[in-house]
DNA sequence: GAGGCCATAAACAGGG
DNA sequence: TCCCTGTTTATGGCCT
């Protein structure tokens, strides 16, 4: 009756013609099924009926992106009919992509290996989005031709013959009259409901984690949604590069919906879903809302490829709750985190966050060209990795990390985080390597020097626990931090082990290796005192002797002060920037910066350390010049929890507990030896 | 170049 | 016998 051939074949000529893509071959696969199921014209009617359901939930769609992408660009106010074909790219693809990239130049933009992975990825993404705009508008623009067309049609009445089917009976033509009636009035109201859904559909895109994106990506849902309409070669491509576990396109599994059915599915009828946002390219390990539910992929590949959740533990701003298995995060998800205003709120607030950090971030490589160029320092990696923004010499990780890994582990850029500055682009920070070292150094860091063990593990707990990195740090340091963290200062040798591999991901390999050395630094050092108990043997620390380990030399070598002092000023300024960056940008740093952003977290931390080991270290040379006592050691102060000295002891800081279970990611009251070790990855 | 620190490897012994 | 734990020695790299 709606004499649909004509407008569908176009709309699905169209959608071939915009490039094939994966979403709207979907969807073009997906109507044109549905219309296959109406052959006879008996039937053509419901099968209309399908194809007109199928066209508004791919109408829902594709109306919310356009919404989202004008309110990105402006605010403007939607209008239902924008037929207006003008490209409003958001602003954040504009300024790094203006144009859509040709997989020919992408090809070469690898062969030249100018960028990073984790570019690729934003460049990829941006590109999709882009991509995904043109088709979306030109098919927008063809489904409100097409849907005015049936308006009309069916307002004119110049069907030859309406065939209403409704339960299964012809109607009179009275009752088809008013049919008709009724369906425009569904329609209209229909068209309402998108534009309540659309808003819905938002907002669940942020609250499922669309919009707490890295520094440096574009705050931009359609990156995650586009994922399923990329050209085949951008795929093939990403494949190459990423080496993520990609869903082959092929088959159109309609299980393979959206992790937001919620909103998608539940606000249609429960049939099957036309459009069908394929999850490709769970880029970067990084969360996309799309949660496929295919067989062939393991769901547990997936578990970790949503940005709420991780370690079992919800991600949600300020959540942290507890969930066993992914689908019980998911009734967690869709129970705590449903739609209201709370929720809303913390999507608003986290879309700020995201905000300053692009901007901090763009500010600070502005800044920090301007400090490169000055100092005429040539730009350490402009297509490698991610430099940790560590306090900690970024190179030491993956130096050392490298050095002494036989065998090969993948120390490669693309490790899923890393510490504080999860994905960046470019040379996010000038190491000290870059500027004090020329060429390969090797050096680890125990708490005597600048960096407190406890707070660089706090700071980059997640990054260890999931990169194959080294931490920078000795055996011995490593050992005394498990040691310190355990509730009675004491630990068995197997639980050192434990202490080991759940901390670190390094540690989950060669574990003779690693194991062996723990052995050898526990019966090498005096710091560690062997304790005979009832269940067996205790390791403890006698910090006497840790603290005793090198003090003459660092107290009496000029060079190894001027050393520290220099990595002390480094960082003191560098903290400092951070700090007046984040105020600058009005980052609060307990607040909403803290609110469920780890490095912001981690920042804020960092900086609240470094801080107080400023102001420990003015204090240090003032009153607190004993010798022997490193600058570190005053430092370390500030982390340590003083107990009731021996008197006749005036070797500084003795007897000293660290409190590094005081650092930010540390809970006193989480009993770490009840956690599930990896004994079985040994 | 010497000395120290550290990582790694290996041998060895004792106990469960 | 095997494994774990603990000790000791040797070697090499890196740094000061």
């Amino acid at each position: 009756m709606m004499q649909e051939s004509g407008p569908e074949t176009k709309c699905n000529d169209s959608a071939v013609q915009n490039g094939g893509s994966t979403g709207n071959h979907l969807l073009e696969c997906s109507l044109r099924e549905s219309r296959s199921n109406g052959e006879t014209p008996s039937l053509e009617a419901s099968a209309a009926e399908l194809a007109h359901f199928q066209q508004h939930q791919a109408l829902q769609v594709a109306r919310q992106l356009l919404i989202h992408q004008q309110q990105v660009s402006g605010g403007k106010t939607q209008k239902r009919n924008d037929k207006q074909p003008s490209l409003q790219v958001p602003v954040s693809v504009a300024m790094m992509t203006p144009q859509v990239i040709t997989p020919q130049q992408m090809q070469q933009i690898l062969q030249q290996q100018v960028l990073t992975p984790q570019q690729l990825q934003v460049l990829i993404q941006q590109q999709q989005a882009l991509m995904l705009h043109q088709q979306l508008q030109e098919f927008y623009k063809k489904q409100q031709d097409q849907l005015q067309l049936q308006l009309i049609q069916q307002h004119a009445g110049k069907q030859p013959k309406e065939h209403i089917l409704q339960k299964g009976f012809w109607l009179p033509q009275q009752q088809q009259q008013q049919q008709v009636t009724t369906q425009q009035l569904a329609f209209q109201q229909q068209l309402l409901q998108m534009q309540q859904l659309q808003q819905q559909n938002l907002m669940t895109l942020q609250r499922h984690g669309l919009l707490s994106l890295q520094p440096g990506q574009p705050s931009l849902p359609l990156q995650s949604l586009a994922q399923g309409m990329i050209p085949a070669e951008l795929q093939q491509l990403w494949k190459e590069v990423t080496g993520s576990h990609t869903v082959d396109d092929g088959a159109c599994n309609n299980h393979s919906s959206l992790d937001l059915s919620t909103t998608c599915v539940s606000s249609s009828a429960p049939h099957k879903p036309s459009l069908l946002l394929n999850p490709h390219a769970s880029t970067n390990g990084q969360a996309s809302l799309l949660t496929p539910k295919r067989e062939s992929v393991s769901h547990e590949e997936y578990m970790h490829s949503h940005s709420l959740y991780g370690h079992g533990v919800c991600k949600w701003p300020g959540c942290e709750a507890v969930c066993d298995d992914y689908s019980s995060f998911l009734k967690h998800l869709n129970n705590e985190h449903a739609l209201d205003d709370r929720s809303t709120a913390q999507c608003r607030v986290q879309m700020q966050v995201v905000q300053q950090l692009e901007l901090q971030l763009s500010k600070d490589k502005e800044r920090l060209q301007a400090m490169m160029s000055h100092l005429h320092v040539k730009s350490t990696e402009p297509k490698a990795s991610p430099q940790p923004l560590n306090l900690v010499s970024s190179a030491t990780l993956s130096k050392t990390a490298s050095e002494s890994s036989p065998q090969s582990l993948p120390h490669t850029p693309t490790t899923p985080t890393t510490p504080l500055t999860p994905i960046t682009q470019g040379p996010s920070v000038i190491t000290t390597t870059s500027i004090h070292n020329v060429g390969p150094i090797r050096r680890r860091y125990s708490d005597k020097y600048n960096v407190p063990i406890s707070s660089d593990i706090a700071q980059n707990q997640e990054f260890y626990k999931n990169a194959e990195v080294r931490p920078p740090f000795t055996y011995a340091s490593l050992i005394r931090q498990a040691i310190l963290e355990s509730p009675e200062k004491q630990l068995t040798l197997n639980e050192i082990y434990n202490w080991f591999t759940r901390m670190f991901a390094y540690f989950r390999r060669n574990a003779a290796t690693w194991k062996n050395a723990v052995r050898h630094n526990l019966s090498l050092h005096k710091c560690f005192v062997r304790v005979e108990n009832v269940k067996g043997a205790v390791w403890t620390v006698d910090e006497i002797e840790f603290q005793k380990r090198r003090p003459q030399k660092i107290s009496g070598n000029p060079s190894l002060i001027k050393n520290i002092q220099t990595s002390h000023a480094y960082c003191t300024p560098l903290n400092a920037a951070l700090q007046a960056s984040m105020a600058e940008n009005s980052i609060p740093l307990y607040t909403t910066a803290s609110m469920g952003n780890p490095a912001l977290t981690s920042l804020a931390s960092a900086m609240r350390e470094e801080l107080n080991g400023v102001i420990d270290h003015a204090t240090s040379n003032g009153s607190d010049s004993s010798p022997g006592r490193s600058p570190m050691q005053a430092m370390h102060h500030v982390h340590v929890k003083e107990e009731p000295m021996d008197p006749d002891d005036n070797e500084g800081p003795l007897s000293l507990v660290t409190t590094a279970n005081q650092s930010p990611d540390f809970d006193p009251d989480r009993d770490y030896e009840d956690e599930p070790v990896n004994e079985d990855m040994d």
